[in-house]
This record gives structure tokens, C-alpha cells and sequence, in this order.
DNA sequence: CCGCATCCAAACGGATACTG
DNA sequence: CAGTATCCGTTTGGATGCGG
């Protein structure tokens, strides 16, 4: 386990931040499968939240995958965490003023997604209809 | 070969198209690494894009990853895809109307991104900073 | 309650060789 | 030129068990 410390820390240590595109860089954060949907929630939702509770709302989450968004979220600075030191423990979660300002360009990206949900299947259907002759 | 087609296939027709959540069904696409990207260039760019235009003007996307994510825009119908069958083959790929409306959302993201590029930066170097003490 | 460590399967994505 | 097929390493993410 203290191998493993050193491993991460080691590479989080030999990551190139010059190097990345700007673009790229950022936009890589919302590649994986959770980041944007808790800012989305941290978002909505007036005040901080904990953790469990950021994990039943989003319900199809495993506890490794939260903990993992949330840190790399911290890091970002788009997420604060408020750790109580009290038995039991409790940890809650909100937005930066940085991660508030991302709020509405993914509200964008969501409000397209929805009105545009339906076009977007049937492509996908008619795509997949196409191929059967193929 | 037919194997591998028919797998494809399968794997598409397996798709539950109705039991996911619309906004995670759609946002997951911008989750690979080029698909984002490529709808950026399509947009800048006056007219189509053939092939290999968009490979070098990417610079370090493989051919396969190309391929797949062009044929996954075009699934979603995001992307036009037109195919002149001459010698040797020439294919130009455009947005469609889905894609372009797209476009200010996904621009909307990469203004923010460059805009607080800096600062999320210098967030992930402290945040490596604290762990050195952990 | 919150989270870390470990193991493991599946998906992603690069390199290469081949085709019309 | 614009792909397809295949192999293979890397990364992602789930399940489980442990610890403060």
C-alpha cells in the first residue's frame, strides 16, 4: 500500500502540464463517465451535499468511482470538500466559484441533449437499419 | 471477419435505447477522446473535410480512431458522410444541421476551458503540492 | 459514514498489415 | 485515398474487503 502511494503520487508528478493542448487538457476531465453529472447535481442542489447522498441520487455509482470524480474534481479546484471530523465522519461536498462558472455551459450541453434525444436515436436506429444489408 | 462483423452487430442491436437516462445517453459520446475535437474542426472549417484533411490537421489520431469516431458521429447523425466512389476515393464529411447546433454549446465549453485554463493548473499543482505531506 | 487497497474483467485506443 | 482486420498494451471501472 505504501508502493502504490508512491506509484500515484509518482505519476501525478511526471504528468506534463505544459505540454497538453489547453483545450484537450480540460476537456479531458469530462470524458469520463461521472464528472459532469455531479457538477450538474452539486449544481442544482442548494447547498453542500454529502456523500452518500451524492451517491444514492445518482444511484448506478460505485463508492470507488465517486471518491475518484470527487478527488480529481478537487484538484480542479471545481469542487470544495468540507471534511467534519466527528464519529461518524461526515464530508461535504460543493462548488467553487470555478466550478459554478462551468455550470451553465453544461446546462447548455444538457438542454441540447434533451431536446435533441429523439433525432439522435432514430439516426441511431436507421444507422444500425442501413448496416443489416451490408 | 464476418465474425467480427456480426459481433458489432449484435453489440448494436443489444443497445437498450430506452433505459437510459437521455442526458447521460447523449453526453456519454463527447466521453471518447477525439469526438468533441472533430466536431470543433468540422465547424471552423468552410466546407467539407476529407480524411485525411482531418488527420493532419489533428496531427496524432490514429487511422482507427478516425474511422470509429467519424462512423459514430455519423450514426448519431451529427456528421454527413459523402462517399465518391472515383479513383483513387475521395469522402468529405460535414456537419449536419444536429451537428451544427451543437456547436455553440461545445464552444461555450472550450471558451471556459481556455479561460480558466491557468487556473485550474495551478489548482492540480497544489493539490499535488498537499499530498506530499500525506 | 467515508474512503482506501486490491484484484480482475471489459472497454479503449495504438501499431501494423492488408484491401478496393 | 480511405478505409478494414487483427493483435496487443493501457486504462477504466466494478466487486470486495479493510480501516479510521
Amino acid at each position: 500500500m505504501e508502493i502504490n502511494a508512491l506509484r500515484m503520487k509518482k505519476k501525478l508528478e511526471d504528468y506534463d502540464f505544459s505540454k497538453a493542448c489547453p483545450i484537450r487538457n480540460v476537456l479531458d476531465r469530462f470524458g469520463d463517465k461521472w464528472s459532469i453529472l455531479v457538477i450538474l447535481l452539486l449544481g442544482e442542489h442548494k447547498g453542500p451535499m454529502r456523500f452518500n447522498e451524492l451517491a444514492q441520487t445518482i444511484g448506478d455509482i460505485s463508492q470507488k468511482m465517486l471518491t475518484v470524480t470527487l478527488r480529481t474534481l478537487e484538484a480542479d479546484g471545481m469542487v470544495h470538500r468540507k471534511h467534519y471530523p466527528e464519529i461518524p465522519p461526515r464530508v461535504e461536498y460543493e462548488l467553487t466559484e470555478l466550478g459554478k462558472g462551468l455550470l451553465p455551459h453544461i446546462n447548455g450541453l444538457t438542454q441540447w441533449a434533451l431536446k435533441n434525444y429523439d433525432a439522435i436515436t432514430k439516426s441511431r436506429k436507421k444507422f444500425i437499419a442501413r448496416k443489416q444489408f451490408a
